[in-house]
DNA sequence: GACATATAGTTAGTTATGCAACTAATTTCA
DNA sequence: TGAAATTAGTTGCATAACTAACTATATGTC
């Protein structure tokens, strides 16, 4: 038995990543809350493009670990409310560039204040060093199996 | 700014739990390739009720982090698969004591197996202390959130 | 130039999640 | 005792995930 295996009793805090789902939660209901209509799932789309506009389904695919049925979907979704709006690239007619909104730009300064209160009230009493390690870890075993 | 806040860059990886969402991935496809017809959702619930069978849907509610709608319609899927069976609580008539069948007690060892031996594949390289850390960040902001 | 292969994106089908509204059984307490 | 509140579980609706199969465009090679 290697070193560093789980107990079994240990095993499902990590595969259920228990932690992320009641962060991932706890930011819906904040989203609700202050009246944004947006799940967690578009905003994490919509933070990438905040990050930098106009990006392939593709590029998205590979910033939010997304396959690709699931951005189509989103997209899909996103373009119904009027946050994105997909554009046919010039040189490439297979690739939808993805680009903000107006209505989607106003969004960010909102809601990435909501995320960053949100993980204020998560990490309470959790110290730097231990954040550190906590990503280092989740980096390392996403590397280990992809 | 508080001591411990995520850099807006890193806030994803937290929310989204991209490690823990490729351990599941990993062992859904290590599941199939055995044969195994279950989901890792499916697993979970089973999981507990190899550590203690016929349990309420409300006591696998509390274990399994999931809320009564997602318990009902898990415990749906595995009636059908016949891994699983309610029964009228004696004492409590509003009770469903979920209960192994023999086809589940079966799966235990085999699919246990396959769960340790994803979870060394995802830990290569990550220590003991590590591993202990993240279980308690995890316990803290779960606990802080709900 | 033409055929094989790779890449970008979509669609269909199944399972799962979250919320809100519901039924039925039990408990509380006036 | 009997009405109100609580608890256990289900159902309906919308969104999202994964797989597999699909279309369309682009690239590579003979």
């Amino acid at each position: 038995m290697s070193n560093n295996q789980f107990k079994r009793g240990e095993l499902y805090s990590v595969i259920n990543g228990m932690a992320s789902t009641a962060v991932a939660r706890r930011l819906q209901k904040n989203f609700r809350q202050a009246g944004l209509e947006i799940t967690i799932e578009q905003w994490s789309v919509l933070y990438h493009l905040w990050k930098e506009d106009c990006l392939s389904q593709q590029e998205l695919c590979n910033r939010t670990f997304r396959d690709k049925p699931s951005i189509t979907r989103l997209i899909d979704n996103l373009e119904k409310q009027k946050l994105v709006k997909r554009t046919a690239s010039q040189t490439d007619r297979r690739i939808n560039l993805v680009c903000l909104t107006d209505a989607a730009k106003e969004l960010q300064s909102q809601t990435i204040d909501l995320a960053n209160q949100t993980m204020n009230e998560a990490l309470v009493g959790v110290t730097k060093d231990e954040i550190e390690t906590v990503k280092q870890v989740f980096q390392r075993v996403y590397d280990n199996l992809t």
